[in-house]
RNA sequence: GCGCCCGUAGCUCAGUGGAUAGAGCGUUAGGUUGCGGACCUAAAGGUCGUGGGUUCGAGUCCCGCCGGGCGCACCA
């Protein structure tokens, strides 16, 4: 669409309908400033653009003129092209001006019949944009979650989870090739203080009061293996703070740290199948600990010291961020010799660009928010585009119980889990709930209304809209009806409930467009929501499994075919099952 | 104190500088003998926190104020 308006609007300079602008780049400014979308109100047409009234003052003229030369160039190009015209056919039958100088189109009925046709032949292929010719396959890595295996996801991880899964599915679906990571930390004070707590439950003594309290740390206490608990008791009796010396083996670990990495690798794994259950699975699990074995960290520290980014400083090691506009420099090693997460963090930068990465995206909680910057800032002074790093940051979900809120900590044991959650209300209401949200912006989150809710979750409507199409489907093949091979004449009254159905269809690649660029779900979700309604407002009106009609009645099938197709493709795009009955 | 984010219908939330600000839930009134009633049609419900500004046009951009959240470590 954007390129055929773009297409009349040149040639309408070209011809002199409208006056060239005094300068040849604002007018590929304006072309790509093109926007073409759909009116709130039908009747205005299928799409309207503006380009009119945007461009008003490069081609000084009025909008209305304009958009009059543009609709036009549109309407002499569909003749054209319908006399025997060289070409495939544009999409545009019918262009307008409207208003103060909206143009206004409609689509040719045969553009919808194309579509649909193409849907039909490779229903698993819609949805799925080429990636232009041009455009560069993005290989992105998503690093999300990423809790520290000190205690289960909480439903406080959930929201992130799905946001950073959801996200995967949209860029893969426009053609980029997508890594989902999973970082965690398996050394240091936090991991310690599990094993301490840990042990202090087996040998029946009261847990520290900084140590982690709840009930899953007796359980972990009952279940240690005898040759875990065979090496703990062997191991030397030190104390202090597990450092990277401490782990890659050059100083032997203690009892604490034995048993602290063994209950974070078992919280690992029951991360790992948690999170499997919500259909989220990783590629890749990069722990911490690894930037430094493999020499990561060192090799960043390298290339910041050559860039002459680094200062040494009461005895700590420091990155001059302030050359950048941070407020304060950041510390990479402390004083102790021990090294901080930021130095963790440039360390995996560099990692994951000699994976062959070109676009980086962290989903982060919005705490966080005062590390971006600084992060940002390190990859650009260790040779990295600081534009290919980007972190989303996924706003607080607020737990509500009956209006008032709920603490969640994980030390004190005073959170639901992941897995309770998903008991409640299931995994496919839950995707659907955070995708049709902006994950930048804090929402309230009521367990007990949303269990008491949750068969009002618009996604029943979606999933019953899907079942019904597949039920049709199967009672017409019961009834030997088969549906047409093409769309025919169906589509020709643009007012017909089938001609509003195939508008609905034939949106899904915008919205996955859209949805990719932006980085957001909740367009996928207003689309199945939509495109369910359009099913059951033809559904009403049109009888699709008719034996006296069979003509009428192939065709339809047809529709319904595609439909189905479209509606199973948004709902797998959102990680939610695509039930054919209820 | 400084910085970032947020404030839209009774509730939970959408809303690419464009036309009459939308959806779901809830409320109200109808409909559905025809393929699945987990349905359909419609109504009521809004000073888009507030006051200025920019613009042909502002919920959207800029500034002030009010209210809420978060962050400001040689913590992780």
């Amino acid at each position: 669409m954007r390129d055929a308006v773009a297409r009349a609007l040149r040639r309408a300079v070209a011809s002199g309908a409208l006056p060239a602008p005094d300068d040849a780049a604002a007018l590929d400014a304006l072309v790509a400033g093109i926007e073409v979308e759909i009116p709130g109100n039908r009747d205005h047409g299928d799409y309207a653009s503006n380009i009119a009234m945007k461009g008003s003052k490069v081609l000084k003229r009025a909008p209305a003129q304009i958009a009059a030369a543009i609709a036009a160039e549109l309407t002499a190009e569909a003749s054209e092209r319908m006399h025997g015209g060289g070409g495939a056919l544009g999409p545009i039958a019918h262009a307008e001006v409207a208003g103060p100088g909206f143009l206004n189109l409609r689509l040719r009925a045969g553009l919808l019949a194309d579509h649909l046709d193409a849907i039909v032949r490779a229903p698993l292929a819609w949805g799925h944009l080429a990636v232009a010719a041009g455009a560069p396959a993005y290989r992105v890595n998503i690093e999300f979650v990423s809790a520290n295996p000190t205690g289960p996801l909480t439903i406080g991880n959930a929201r992130g989870a799905f946001v950073g899964d959801l996200l995967s599915r949209v860029l893969e679906a426009a053609g980029q090739s997508v890594t989902r990571e999973y970082y965690f930390n398996d050394f240091g004070e936090q991991v310690r203080r599990l094993g301490e707590s840990v042990i202090a439950l087996r040998n029946g003594v009261a847990v520290a009061e900084n140590g982690y309290k709840g009930d899953y740390v007796g359980e972990l206490a009952a279940a240690i293996p005898p040759d875990v608990a065979a090496r703990a008791a062997a191991a030397p009796k030190r104390s202090g703070e597990i450092d990277v010396e401490g782990y890659d083996g050059t100083v032997a670990d203690d009892e604490i740290a034995v048993i602290g990495r063994w209950a974070s690798e078992r919280i690992r794994a029951g991360i790992e199948a948690s999170l499997a259950v919500l259909g989220v699975e990783f590629d890749v699990w990069r722990s911490e600990g690894s930037l430094y074995t493999e020499g990561f960290v060192d090799r960043a520290i390298g290339k910041l010291r050559d860039g002459n980014w680094l200062e040494e400083r009461e005895g700590a090691l420091w990155f001059k961020s302030t050359a950048f506009g941070d407020d304060k420099d950041r510390v990479i090693r402390k004083s102790s010799g021990a090294y901080t997460y930021f130095g963790s963090d440039l360390g995996y930068i560099v990692e994951k660009f000699s994976r062959g990465h070109d676009r980086l995206i962290y989903v982060w909680g919005q705490d966080h928010h005062g590390t971006v910057a600084r992060l940002r800032n390190a990859g650009e002074a260790l040779g990295f585009d600081k534009e290919s790093v980007e972190m989303l940051l996924v706003a607080w979900v607020r737990f509500v119980r009956d209006g008032v809120e709920m603490s969640m900590s994980k030390r004190a044991g005073t959170f639901i889990t992941l897995d309770e959650l998903l008991e409640e209300i299931g995994v496919d209401a839950a995707r659907w709930y955070f995708a049709s949200r902006s994950a930048t912006t804090a929402i309230d989150f009521d367990i007990e209304a949303a269990k008491a809710k949750s068969s009002d979750n618009p996604v029943y409507y979606a999933q019953y809209a899907h079942a019904r199409m597949c039920s049709i489907l199967r009672k017409a093949s019961a009834e030997s009806l088969a549906p047409a091979t093409a769309i025919g004449s169906l589509l020709d009254d643009h007012t017909s409930p089938e001609a509003k159905l195939a508008r609905a269809i034939v949106r899904l690649p915008e919205v996955v467009e859209d949805s990719s660029t932006h980085h957001e779900t909740q367009g996928v979700t207003t689309y199945a929501t939509e495109l369910a309604t359009a099913f059951s407002a033809f559904y009403r009106d049109a009888k699709v499994v008719d034996a006296s009609a069979p003509e009428r009645s192939a065709g339809r099938l047809r529709l319904v075919a595609a439909a189905a197709a479209s509606l199973s493709a948004a709902l797998r795009l959102l990680g939610i099952s695509t039930p054919e009955e209820m």
